[in-house]
DNA sequence: TTGTAAGCGTTATCAA
DNA sequence: TTGATAACGCTTACAA
């Protein structure tokens, strides 16, 4: 297979029979050409079917107008929506969006193919990342705290759904409330564990149980498990996230015991699936479109050199039926 | 704020007291250099934070090792686990993944900063893909059907899928299908309905109704809509995507039918949904994670010229409870 | 074993 | 208004 060569602003020069800075000038929509030069140069890289070389441009200009977001994973429920809300914003401002995961892809950021990085990804040491932000790289981070002129971080009010989630099982007269917990390099897992914290503090006659998770459906599973050992009674149980939750509700389907009733349940992120289990998942929501949007905002803000503060992302609860009053309750009369 | 420069291989020869070129072999890891020099030019270049330029590189090599997949957008069930399916058999062999949508990002492609694109995005033209391989680009195609040395197919057996579907509906006694179709300009909608029509030639008994969809929730709340308006007895129903199917539940839970007894129902792709929603939903089941491996394994052995033809994903019924026996069978005896 | 130099495709400075 | 030319950071023949 003949390897067809790509056509170079020099074989639009040759053709056009002008130089390579006025093929330059030309293409760039230069005013200082004659229109007739111009259209002369512009036909003939038509022509030869041309398209500039990103490769080239990024070397020479030192910026190639592309942006990163780099995740743990493609998979997952809360990404999609997210990357959405970041394409929009990127596109509007003249930027492309790039996104990827996995460590080999970390070369992207540091090899300075793109303007800038979204981080979400446990993979990314923070270290690592401080020192690319000394070395001048835009980053936005999404899970972890880091203070930097070059790093900006836009994170979901973990704490404030956490302590929404179990304040909620509480008011409800629940007085045993079991905590799923997550990974423990997990920002959002530590941060969600300072909102329990913070709750269980006030609340001393409620007893609290930790049962150690992973975020993934697995963990809820085993977590089901020890809780149907024990059990002896109503039981109020706040899993760290959804994924969780749904791995609880898949083991607890195969038992005598229902959700809402014998046991009450809470999640955090309220993904597509919260809404559609039975009895549906009360949860802790936020905007995923948003956060990406605000996400993308920063990082071109940052880009641009505009003093930006660091940004949050609010939460609320979405009740449902996964969470009922507590049979005997001690708190309340009604 | 100072814009630190990065260091380059330039930096690296005079701190080493070396040339460029022995520094450029030395990080290559040339034999032809002796041990001290590798050594010393090593320690320069961590001593001054030295990363590569993936550009410079990419000009000066004509290549990237970063692959692309191109999406109709980042949400939908369908891409996480294809995309962590590309990447695993991408980083295993060496390349990188990108994975880019929305038609601003055409331009990594034409540019080429990619050296090769896996394309599963409508807003791709054909015509316009044809001229990128007949410009050596290599493509390997998700969602269309295109003959070109530079292009590689990996389909979706699509017409399989749907003649399983409809069959299933026709064997267990329905004699009133309605099909919910897709867009127009969907390939796998298209393909579906070929599956569709096979068996309904073959089945003239049975009354085949079509109604216009989406692939979105919408199209399915609509579909649904219709069908309680005329409904005067079982039917069944084959939405050509779960999406809809969703929406087709949705719009049902509103109502007395009952899914898997006044109305039987069959979805395509098997999203995670399909698993939870009650009554669970009988769908054509597929490996997401297969396709992407399959494409990205196409890609790679297209880049390195090997003769490979194109591949095929196959499905399979998956049987959940959505569907049923009609209730007055003029078919079976049993 | 190491150095010199050309070139990848651009942009941008300076002359003409 | 246009053209030479250097430079971006790297690889790689070829020379030393």
């Amino acid at each position: 297979m003949k390897r067809q060569k790509a056509a170079s602003i020099k074989d639009i020069a040759q053709k056009a029979g002008v130089s390579i800075s006025t093929v330059s000038y030309a293409l760039n929509g230069s005013a200082k050409l004659t229109d007739e030069t111009t259209n002369k140069v512009l036909s003939a890289a038509r022509e030869l079917n041309y398209t500039p070389n990103a490769a080239a441009r990024t070397l020479k200009k030192q910026e190639s107008r592309i942006l990163g977001a780099f995740l743990t994973a493609f998979d997952g429920d809360v990404f999609g929506e997210m990357l959405d809300g970041m394409k929009d914003v990127c596109y509007e401002k003249g930027y492309d969006l790039i996104v990827c995961s996995g460590k080999q892809s970390h070369r992207l950021l540091s090899e300075r193919m793109i303007d800038g990085a979204i981080i979400l990804d446990d993979s990314f040491d923070s270290g690592q990342l401080l020192e690319y932000a000394e070395r001048a790289h835009k980053l936005v981070v999404l899970d972890r705290e880091l203070e930097h002129p070059n790093i900006r971080q836009v994170l979901l009010d973990n704490k404030a759904g956490a302590t929404l989630a179990v304040e909620h099982l509480v008011e409800r007269g629940h007085r045993k409330i079991y905590i799923v917990t997550g990974p423990e390099t997990s920002f959002d897992a530590t941060q969600r564990m300072k909102g329990v914290h913070r709750v269980a503090e006030r609340n001393p006659d409620v007893e609290w149980i930790e049962i150690p998770g992973d975020f993934m459906k697995s963990g809820g599973v085993r977590a089901a498990e020890r809780i149907l050992d024990e059990y002896n009674g109503p039981a109020a149980v706040f899993c760290l996230n959804d994924e969780m939750a749904v791995g609880f509700y898949n083991r607890m389907a195969k038992t005598e015991l229902s959700i809402g009733k014998d046991i009450h349940l809470v999640g955090f992120d309220n993904i597509e699936l919260a809404g559609y289990i039975q009895p549906r998942l009360t949860t802790i929501d936020y905007s995923k479109r948003k956060w990406g949007e605000l996400a993308a905002e920063q990082l071109i803000g940052l880009l641009q050199g505009k003093a930006v503060e660091h940004e949050r992302v609010y939460v609320r609860l979405e009740e449902a039926e996964s969470v009922g009053r507590a049979e005997n309750p001690r708190c309340c009369t009604n």
